[in-house]
DNA sequence: GCTACAATTGAAAATGGTTTTCAATAAGTT
DNA sequence: AACTTATTGAAAACCATTTTCAATTGTAGC
């Protein structure tokens, strides 16, 4: 279900990446952290293993692992800057929004209904883009 | 499919809103309007007819319509800012990504979807969010 | 119609997250 | 070890959104 974890830093250097300790802090919170994380929170994890690092840094190196494909972004209510690990090909979250944590599932299923949304409307589907909210086996209990 | 539109401004009497003209300008502009707008170009928009229209006043207008349920917000690739006109219920955008026009649709099929994801992950599931983008008719022989 | 009161307004200032600039540093190559 | 170039953090710039505030304007009660 999760990408294989030890390869970041090699998929970096094969795009041409060196490997600094700014980005080796935030490539391996964000490998380790399947949670949706805000720029910020990344920064404050990220800092424990690299207390220099800047906050800039840390968005620098989001951007580059979302061109990589490695990690996405996630949409939520109360903002739209949050990134969580990428799974294999596309798939859709469900985030817990008590604590942030992820979990990825396939969308098949889904096909047959764009299918006909397309018959119906004559519009060219060409992406989607589904997120599921709910509490997670930990947090359900304290509401 | 649509919700009525000449009674969005009793809504708002109904709940307390003194009928002003940059208010009227601004809501005018959302209820003719079925595409995705960013507070600017509601804000141009809606100027036309209030040339004194501040920028601020959108802001609060558009505030006030989302809390009413009268318009929703559009998340896109390039920004998460946009609003339409919220349809009766629950319901899905469909969005043109190059003209930003928006049609809604029911996702009834989805329900046996979270109920099993519900089951596999011990989510309890809250709510969901699928927005699907594509070219719309006349855009799409532009490309 | 007039008055009084509270909601609403636009301008300006403040805010806060993100991006750009830049000189210094450090990775990887020769 | 030397060189080239990506990368860094700090500071400044940016820009969309929010807050503040005095002036204005709906609206309810007279």
């Amino acid at each position: 279900m999760l990408t294989n974890t030890s390869n970041w830093f090699e998929i970096m250097q094969e795009n041409g990446c060196r490997l600094t300790a700014p980005r080796r802090a935030v490539v391996e919170t964000m490998e380790g952290n399947m949670r949706a994380l805000t720029p910020v929170e990344v920064y404050d994890t990220a800092r424990k293993k690299c207390p220099g690092l800047g906050l800039v840094s840390v968005y620098r190196t989001l951007e580059k692992l979302e061109q990589l494909g490695l990690v996405q972004r996630v949409h939520q209510t109360k903002g739209c800057q949050a990134f969580v690990r990428a799974g294999d090909g596309h798939q859709h979250l469900l985030v817990c929004h008590n604590c942030g944590k992820a979990i990825l599932f396939e969308g098949d299923q889904l096909d047959p209904l764009f299918n006909s949304i397309s018959k119906e409307t004559g519009f060219q589907i060409e992406s989607h883009w589904l997120q599921v909210f709910g509490l997670c086996k930990t947090c359900r209990p304290h509401f």
